[in-house]
This record gives structure tokens, C-alpha cells and sequence, in this order.
DNA sequence: TTTACGATCTAT
DNA sequence: TAGATCGTAAAT
């Protein structure tokens, strides 16, 4: 049984890898945010991978900008965009290389600093505390100062530590959310994960 | 400098 | 199902 306490940070190899490997491999794996002196924390549940300039979706697609030169930097940074005039959204930058390419963490499974969190996000119910991307930036008090963290590293207070990955049987995909004017291939392909967690 | 729109969320 | 709300990239 592997073991669910480990505080193992996932190393820059662990994302110097194609996005959807990466995606796939960071199911299970545990957000951290350290907050003050509190260590808030979740398993992350839900992902989607965007690959390179040629991925229509990706927000590399047009070039290197201000915005996305993060994703032109070095696997395992923290990619922070802000969107829709009023969210932010965390990623992890990943490979192969200098393909600029991120995973966009969509959901995570509350299980450190609940307490600190359910304030985050007072008002809502538990079940939609960290939901959505945006939901996750709010709960765990992300926004552009952390644009280019290093997640391999505790030093910007922001990381992932190693969890343990689900059953491969329970592992979904489909298309990825929110990008209906993306034209095919890119609008359908099955490069978002998820996985259903035995308590839901 | 102006315009159109977005890797979303919330209340209705 | 629409409104919030503003940075970004492309058009003017």
C-alpha cells in the first residue's frame, strides 16, 4: 500500500514530460498552500492538458506573450492566468522541454485547513468549495502573485506533494471545458481527467 | 485607442 | 440562463 502521509515534492523531472502524461500522472497527487502559518491542502481530482503552440486551445497558441511566458519556462512553475475579468486559474507548466505546454488543475478534495478554507469560500456548501479552477485559486488564496512559482519547492509557498494515484478503472475523459469556439480536433479531444473519489 | 471575448462562477 | 467585470490580443 503506498503510503497517503508522504511529504515527497514532486521534483521538476515529475513535469518535464508531455502535459497529458503529466495530467494524468497528477490524479491523486496533493495541492499544498502554505497561508500564513497554515497549511492548507487537497487531492487533486480533476485536470485538463494543453500542449503547445499547435493546440488551439492552449494559450501559447498565439506566440509568446507576457501573459503565457511562464508556459515557456521551466516544468514545474505555476502558471496563474486571470480570466473572465474576475478569476484566477492555476496550472503547472510542464514539457517536454521548451514546448510550452501547462496542466490546468480543475478540482481538488479538501483535506487540510478546512476550517481556513470554508471561510475562503464562505457561503458555499462544502461540496463546491474547490470545484472549478476559479474555486481552487479562491479557496486556497492564489492570484497572479504566484505566477511563476515553483511548485518543486516550499520557498513560494505553493507545491505538490506525491498521493496516491487512483484505480486505473476509475479514470474519465473527455473534452475539455470552456472552449466551444476552439475548432476541431482540438475542441473534442479527451484530454480532460478525472476521477470519482470513493466517498462521493 | 477601441473592440471583442474569454481554460468561470453565481444567482435567478 | 444571463450578468458580473477587466486583462489580453487583434483590429482600427
Amino acid at each position: 500500500m503506498p503510503t497517503a502521509t508522504s511529504n515527497e515534492i514532486l521534483p521538476s523531472a515529475f513535469y518535464d514530460r508531455p502535459a497529458l502524461e503529466v495530467a494524468h500522472d497528477l490524479l491523486g497527487m496533493r495541492l499544498v498552500r502554505l497561508l500564513g502559518n497554515n497549511r492548507l491542502a487537497g487531492i487533486i481530482y480533476e485536470v485538463e492538458a494543453y500542449q503547445g503552440e499547435e493546440d488551439l486551445a492552449c494559450h501559447a497558441r498565439v506566440g509568446k506573450t507576457a501573459r503565457n511566458a511562464v508556459m515557456y519556462g521551466r516544468p514545474g512553475l505555476a502558471y496563474v492566468y486571470f480570466t473572465y475579468g474576475m478569476h484566477w486559474c492555476l496550472n503547472a507548466v510542464t514539457g517536454p522541454g521548451e514546448i510550452p505546454s501547462a496542466v490546468l488543475i480543475r478540482g481538488i478534495l479538501p483535506v487540510e485547513g478546512l476550517d481556513i478554507i470554508a471561510a475562503r469560500r464562505s457561503g458555499q456548501p462544502k461540496s463546491h468549495w474547490t470545484d472549478g479552477p476559479a474555486k481552487i485559486c479562491a479557496a486556497l488564496g492564489i492570484d497572479g502573485q504566484q505566477n511563476g512559482a515553483d511548485l518543486c519547492s516550499t520557498k513560494d509557498g505553493l507545491w505538490v506533494e506525491r498521493g496516491n494515484p487512483p484505480p486505473p478503472e476509475t479514470i474519465q475523459h473527455g473534452a475539455r471545458i470552456g472552449i466551444a469556439s476552439v475548432p476541431e480536433p482540438w475542441r473534442s479531444l479527451p484530454w480532460r481527467l478525472w476521477f470519482t473519489l470513493p466517498d462521493q
